[in-house]
DNA sequence: ACATCACTGTAACGAATTTGACAGGCTTCA
DNA sequence: TGAAGCCTGTCAAATTCGTTACAGTGATGT
């Protein structure tokens, strides 16, 4: 554990400029040059960057107040992941004159996070493949989803509806799943939400799904669903919260975002289908 | 020298990940959980982190290519130094190696918009009082949505429930509304999720439960719903998407917000009913 | 039920790293 | 000029790390 955490290693060596020997100076100017990588390679490396003795490092390291080389590494990852984490996040407050700790604030940078997190890491072409699959009329699709992501996949499927039909929602109730998968033929689409604790009887009727041939498709958190074995897509999100519980809005974002883009993919078709829902729903609706 | 320096780690992950063994995988979300750092320590932490044995790590470095630990975890940094050259260049395309026209894109940045836009305009006093009446277990909280907020209620409810007692979800169908009504008494809390095209029962149902003594809560977007003139707090969103609909993300973000900070506000009275809660569902159900 | 195959972890080896001890060299001041 | 003190590198010990070999496990198909 590094001494004090509060403040940064380039901080610290700054501060310390002063009382620095030649060698040291060397190998601050090194770390400098190309900071902080310089320093997360081995001690070894370091040193003949700086080109000065290993010995050399690991006194500097010493003198920053490190129990040795491996320490001041570590401070250094770490100093390195959080400035990641805020590409842009700690600019300024959210909303605009509640306090920086109001939860407005503290749950808009989370969430903003998660989304861009996500996104760096997803696979683009996972999602056109999903979107294909979804777009193909052919094929059935149904979406399930667990305890809580089950409003997700229920905002999925109304929206889903009516873009194209053949889309059904699986009830919550186990006991009728048979009747759906009764009814799922071969390639057939299986779009699952499943984010922690997941749900063993999830796992169940992926399995059951798959055995008949259906295409499995995982939408899940980082830590990813055991449904992912079976799944011919997954897409893993971030999904953390200040919170007692997980946040499903990147799930609505990865909902909304497949939507748009089947609806794309298929616009012919899809075009005149919107127009007739429109006509029927604007029956005893008032608009805008 | 690392084979190719055509693509990223991350990315030559994903290409594979259909190939990979289950502790493959395992160490693919220990990775992406805290991309690149959790690769950069030692091969033995990285192995902790991920919960597998060296070995693994190392079959899997050679699976991407490489030709050792070290070798992966060199092309981790210079990737890492390559993407710190430009602080803000990126910060544009969200999906990291999509193009930025990709849906996933234009997607991102509209919730982004869409999340400060809404916050900025806020009124977090609004917010606060509107968290003091759920945190309130004197009143009870029913919760209406359209056709399409259905979900986004059905998801607040869903919470709801596990901070607090009194919360219900009001039905779809307005034939069965009234037998909700009868049991709002004065004072009890009615918050309505009601975005273009506003419905004009869920009018209706505002006025009739306001006559009842009801405090109406209103969650709506920029155009505002007319159950404004009725509500004691309104809170307007933006919720324009690139999409044949209107994106319902900032409302599931306020919904999540609202149950953390309800949740916060009576803490006392929340933590028992939530342990419980974890201790009942536990039951029959994996965790992580 | 059996055999095969792929996957995973344990254990042990060699290599590289980190660290401490020591001695040479430079500067400073009497 | 000489001596003291600090700085620095060389060297070797100890530790940790990366790697290979092997055996156990579970799944798959005959």
């Amino acid at each position: 554990m590094p001494p004090q955490r509060a403040t940064t290693v380039a901080e610290r060596l700054r501060l310390m400029s002063g009382e620095l020997t030649a060698a040291e100076r060397k190998l601050m100017a090194a770390l400098f040059a190309n900071y902080p990588m310089a320093g997360l390679g081995s001690i070894t490396d370091f040193a003949r960057e700086a080109d000065v003795s290993t010995p050399s490092v690991l006194r500097l390291a010493k003198k920053l107040g490190f129990s040795g080389y491996p320490a001041f590494q570590e401070d250094l990852r770490s100093e390195l992941s959080a400035q990641l984490q805020n590409p842009i996040a700690k600019h300024d407050r959210w909303a605009a004159e509640a306090p920086d700790t109001h939860i407005l604030n503290t749950f808009a940078t989370a969430a903003m996070e998660n989304l861009s997190g996500s996104l760096k890491l997803m696979d683009h072409r996972a999602f056109d493949a999903i979107v294909a699959l979804l777009a193909d009329r052919r094929r059935k699709v149904f979406v399930a989803g667990g305890r809580i992501t089950g409003a997700i996949a229920a905002y999925l499927v109304t929206h889903l509806q009516m873009a194209r039909p053949g889309v059904s929602l699986m009830p919550a109730a186990p006991a009728v799943w048979p009747q759906y998968l009764i009814d799922t033929a071969k390639n057939d689409v299986l779009l699952f939400f499943d984010i922690r604790r997941y749900d063993a009887r999830m796992l169940d009727l992926a399995a059951s799904a798959r055995e008949r041939g259906a295409q499995i498709v995982l939408i899940t958190d980082q830590w990813i669903s055991p449904i992912a074995r079976l799944a011919v897509h997954s897409l893993p999100l971030r999904i953390e919260a200040p919170s007692s519980w997980d946040s499903n809005i990147v799930p609505l974002f990865l909902a909304e975002a497949l939507v748009a883009a089947t609806v794309n993919a298929s616009w012919r078709e899809t075009e005149a289908r919107i127009a007739a829902i429109e006509g029927l729903s604007d029956t005893g609706r008032r608009s805008k």
